[in-house]
DNA sequence: ACGATCGTCTACCAATTGGTAGAGAGATGC
DNA sequence: GCATCTCTCTACCAATTGGTAGACGATCGT
């Protein structure tokens, strides 16, 4: 066995779930992806809502650890290290849409399975309010609310790397050299948004 | 008859495919809330992919009328403009978050569905990617591919919109207090964002 | 007054859903 | 050598899905 069947199992419903939506995909869809009986499946993990908690848990501590790595390697300038997130977010969720598509599709999900995601996630929240918020008394970030500020980064990023029907409305391919284009830009956008009068 | 069947149905299937997701939602459902048999929603609509479309229309109908709305009554500075399409996006956005829901939801449609609403919006877009434009060479925006900022608006603005657990996570509150604040809070993003150096 | 049309209904149907029960193959421990 | 444990399987199941067939009453034009 190259790989657990357990591991091999979260990782096509994680790809599964962030592109299309849990409700949308069967266990029968992902035991046919894995190459193996819907059962198994269900060997592995006991119903359906389990297996969506830990899928939800392995992505989140996924991203946890990317963006922890770029945090920690950046410089000091709070512009500068908004674009280390950047860069850390955008590879992964390229890649893997499913990443971040996977996080925001916890907003239709019963309120136990979002509650515990949020847990999850909420310190990587804080630290990121708490820092937005020192930094803009600092006068080193444009003032305002910021933990509504910290939203609306998020949602400009997850919004662009999960919607590739809006960007194909406005006629963006997805070539290496648009990828670069769209991430370039996405760091302007964010720096413009952020960076002091 | 107050309102005629037909509507009670698409007004019903906005709302739910909007906030849960298209596959998520039954036909049984729909006719539950709507207080009628399943079999009368098909007697409206063929099939559920004709639903699906309708609704689609309509909300970009509705969407559309609206934006064109703010815009022909909104002043010549652009910024002043995207602040006006904002304020007016923004209002159905809270009220009816499926609006904007929906119109995200396509990009886990089939392709056919994904096509025909682009058909639709496609001339709303361009327009604001012309206008983007222009106004960049004016030097009355921050230049950058008008295309892919149009997009990075509008992954900003549905974002924020359409994810309500990642305004929890900030602990934003939903008061009229807070959708103010909110609303201000995008405006002040988006303008710093386009704004010209 | 009467047939046609309209709108909703009951009664089904085949396929798919998440889930249970338990058989059987292979490795492991003693 | 044999029992145990691990893993995947076949065989079901009840509930739900989108959809069909057709009955029934109301409304309408003539």
């Amino acid at each position: 066995m190259v790989r657990g069947t357990r591991e091999r199992i979260l990782e096509a419903a994680l790809g599964l779930f962030g592109t299309r939506g849990v409700d949308a995909v069967s266990l029968d869809e992902i035991a046919r992806v894995v190459g193996v009986r819907k059962q198994t499946v269900l060997y592995w993990f006991a119903t359906k809502d389990d297996l969506v908690d830990e899928v939800l848990a392995v992505a989140a501590a996924e991203l946890v650890i990317v963006i922890d790595a770029a945090l920690r390697a950046a410089p000091d300038d709070p512009l500068d290290r908004i674009d280390a997130v950047v860069r850390a977010a955008f590879r992964p969720a390229v890649r893997r849409p499913a990443l971040l598509g996977l996080i925001r599709e916890v907003s239709r999900l019963d309120g136990t399975q979002a509650a515990r995601l949020r847990e999850r996630i909420q310190p990587l929240v804080d630290r990121a309010v708490v820092y937005l918020g020192t930094e803009m008394d600092a006068g080193r970030l444009r003032s305002g609310d910021p933990r509504l500020v910290a939203a609306l980064g998020y949602a400009t990023l997850t919004g662009i790397a999960t919607e590739p029907e809006a960007l194909r409305a406005v006629g963006w391919q997805s070539t290496p050299a648009g990828l670069r284009q769209l991430r370039d830009e996405l760091r302007a956008f964010l720096r413009a948004a952020l960076a002091p009068p």
